[in-house]
DNA sequence: ACCTGAACACCGTTCAAGT
DNA sequence: ACCTGAACACCGTTCAAGT
């Protein structure tokens, strides 16, 4: 008889790829330690020596997939933006999970927070002022990112990375201008959601206007 | 000795009341059966005659809340679609475990699409076309009803809506004038995914280019 | 009609032990 | 250094039995 699985032996790399394909297949609820040990010929507790707990494993999966995520190749804030939300789009819809996995968390990732940084940098250097991208940013929701920056559960991301601000303004100097200057409009130094919400509500609001007075039976294009 | 608590009978109201203020005081994770029965001083297993299982116990509880959200009083179609915004929001705030509840069915509650349906009759009211308004709450998203319409996990609720089409007609006349309309601009009679979002992100880029130009400071104002 | 007790098939995770 | 076995404290849910 032949050994038929030459079992290399694990790795963290290993175990969340597996993880990744196991949810692809079956989805997040379905995703077991147990389950994920037997799809990889081992007894559940051989994954605990390459991975914290189950949250551990969840935050290697979304931190896998989100810095997969393409550099946008177009030049122009437009064209660079609707590249991103697209190829976010593309990520989500490859991994149905990914959105409901971020927004498990207490609070991002280093890796989401790097791209959050990336897409403010967007905005930001195309001129608009940071309260504006702030805006902007929540205004685009979850089409953007591929969930809702509300969402996380301490909601408190803002102001910690205020508190930070120092050390990470150079890793990541959009987010932290964000934070910093929606920081200083509050006397918490959290986010002002309240206004945030009434903004958002009032640009979309707008722009249903827009459409109502237009009578636009398609849409409105920017590009091509 | 006294009987302290008066064990009035369960039914199915206590037992999703119940399960509200559990959920509201410590998360949708932290609800389980055998702990609300505890709560409720009664063997885990008696709950199972008030409720088939703990998906339809969730379902109720969904349907406590939303049934609860108020009309709008105001007049005008943009005073009444905020009231609405802002009344989920109030909500949601309530009932922090409200949107991923929602979010984790296959499709929503009959209560749920009825709220969907009377959002839509306002925007249909006002004289919107029918394929505009579909653009428009899919960009409120989850700003507007307090969860995402497209995270259901069957994403399937457009077209199961359309094939009972003249059945629901009558109880559900938006969300059926919208279904139809999405089902007849493809073949297969689902809504167009990739033209909906398309859309959606063209609508927001166009905000954010208004925002550009005219360096607004504090967002667009319509009411007040 | 309504509630109970014991049981089944699951979870994530610990600890001490094997190689 | 890496994997294992047995166990612990949980889940949702079934079934047959009690009152």
């Amino acid at each position: 008889m032949y050994t038929v699985s030459t079992r290399r032996p694990l790795n963290r790399d290993r175990v969340i790829q597996a993880a990744v394909a196991y949810a692809d297949a079956r989805g997040l609820d379905e995703l077991t330690m147990r389950g994920l040990a037997a799809e990889l010929g081992v007894v559940p507790m051989a994954l605990y020596k390459h991975v914290a707990d189950k949250y551990d494993l969840v935050g290697g999966m979304i931190d896998a997939v989100v810095a997969s995520y393409r550099t946008p190749t177009e030049t122009g804030w437009q064209a660079r933006l609707r590249e991103r939300v697209l190829n976010a789009r593309e990520r989500v819809s490859w991994h149905p999970w990914l959105r409901s996995a971020i927004e498990s968390r207490d609070a991002p990732t280093a890796t989401v927070l790097g791209y959050q940084n990336a897409v403010a940098g967007e905005l930001i250097e195309s001129g608009l002022a940071v309260d504006l991208v702030h805006h902007a940013l929540h205004a685009l929701g979850h089409r953007l990112w591929g969930f809702s920056p509300e969402a996380f559960r301490g909601a408190a991301a803002a102001p910690s990375v205020a508190e930070q601000a120092t050390q990470l303004a150079e890793r990541l100097p959009y987010v932290v201008a964000i934070a910093v200057d929606a920081g200083s409009r509050t006397r918490s130094g959290a986010c002002d959601d309240d206004a945030e919400f009434a903004f958002t509500l009032d640009l979309l609001l707008d722009a249903f206007a827009r459409l109502h007075e237009r009578g636009w039976e398609s849409g409105p294009r920017l590009s091509g």
